[in-house]
DNA sequence: CTTATATACGACAAAATTTATCGTATATAA
DNA sequence: TTATATACGATAAATTTTGTCGTATATAAG
C-alpha cells in the first residue's frame, strides 16, 4: 500500500533523465532504452506530462522531449495529480458511490491522513526531492 | 496510487469502534456486521493488531477485542507498519532483485519522499487523526 | 465434561487494478 | 516523398488485492 505506479516511477526516471539533458531533445526510445522501460508505457505517460507542460514535445525526426521551465516548481502534488489523479488514500471522497457512509466512522481520520498527505507535497518540488 | 489497503481500512474503522466501546469486550462478527465487512479479512486483521498488542484479544464465548492502552500513542506508521510492512512508495529498497541499479537514476528523490512520509506518519498517532 | 462461541491461522479462489502490447493517425525534417 | 517521432485508443497479460473456506484452539456456561 501507498506504492506508486510503475508510471510515476517512470515519469520520475524521465523527467530526471531531462534535466540532465536540459539543451537537447529527447526521444522517448533513448530513454525507454536507457533503463530498460517499456516503450509505449513511457510514451503515453511522457504525453501527459506534455499536455500539462511540465515538459515541452518536438515531433519528427529529431524531435523528442525536452525539459520545460516550469519543471523545476512543479511540486509533487501537481506531478502525481497530472499522472493519476487526486492525491487520496482511499477513493470515497470522490466516488459518490459508497453504500455505508451513513455508518462511517473513519471520515475524520481519513480526512487528517489526506490533508497531511497533500500538504506534504504542496511543498515538495521537483527540483527539491533531486538535491 | 498512493492508496491505503481495505486491510487497513477496516482496521482503522475497528480501531475507532473498539475506543467508542472501551468498556466491553467486542467480538468480531458485531463490527462486520455493523460496517458490511467480510468478517474473515476483519479477523485476521484484527489478530495482527492483536499480536503487536495495539488490541487485546480474549477468546471464548463472551470474548472479542478491546482497546488496548498502547492504542492512543500508536503511531500511524507503527499502525500501517504493523498491517503492511515497511512504508515506502516503491519495494526496491526492501527487495534485492533490481536489475537495473547501476543505472537508477532517481534513488535521491524516492528516498527523499520516502523519508519524508515515514517522519509524517511517525509524528501522527492515532489520537491525533481521530479528533 | 460437554457444548456453544469466539479467536487463530493457513490455503486457495475471485475480483480488481496495474502493466504491457498492438494498431492507427498525425506532424515534420531531410 | 520518405523516414522518424509524437499522439491516442483498444485490448491483453500480469500482478496485487480482496474474499472465502476449512480446521484448530481456548474458554465460559450449563
Amino acid at each position: 500500500m501507498l506504492k506508486i505506479t510503475k508510471k510515476v516511477e517512470y515519469a520520475l526516471i524521465a523527467v530526471r533523465h531531462l534535466q540532465e539533458n536540459k539543451d537537447k531533445l529527447v526521444p522517448v526510445a533513448e530513454i525507454a532504452s536507457s533503463y530498460g522501460i517499456p516503450r509505449e508505457v513511457l510514451a503515453k505517460t511522457l504525453q501527459k506530462l506534455a499536455s500539462s507542460n511540465v515538459i515541452e514535445s518536438c515531433k519528427g525526426p529529431a524531435g523528442g522531449y525536452k525539459a520545460s521551465d516550469k519543471i523545476e516548481k512543479t511540486t509533487l502534488n501537481d506531478f502525481f495529480e497530472i499522472l493519476e489523479g487526486p492525491t487520496a488514500i482511499m477513493d470515497c471522497y470522490f466516488d459518490s458511490g459508497c453504500d455505508h457512509l451513513s455508518s462511517c466512522n473513519i471520515r475524520t481520520p481519513i480526512n487528517k491522513i489526506n490533508d497531511s498527505i497533500r500538504n506534504l507535497f504542496d511543498n515538495l518540488t521537483l527540483a527539491d526531492i533531486s538535491q
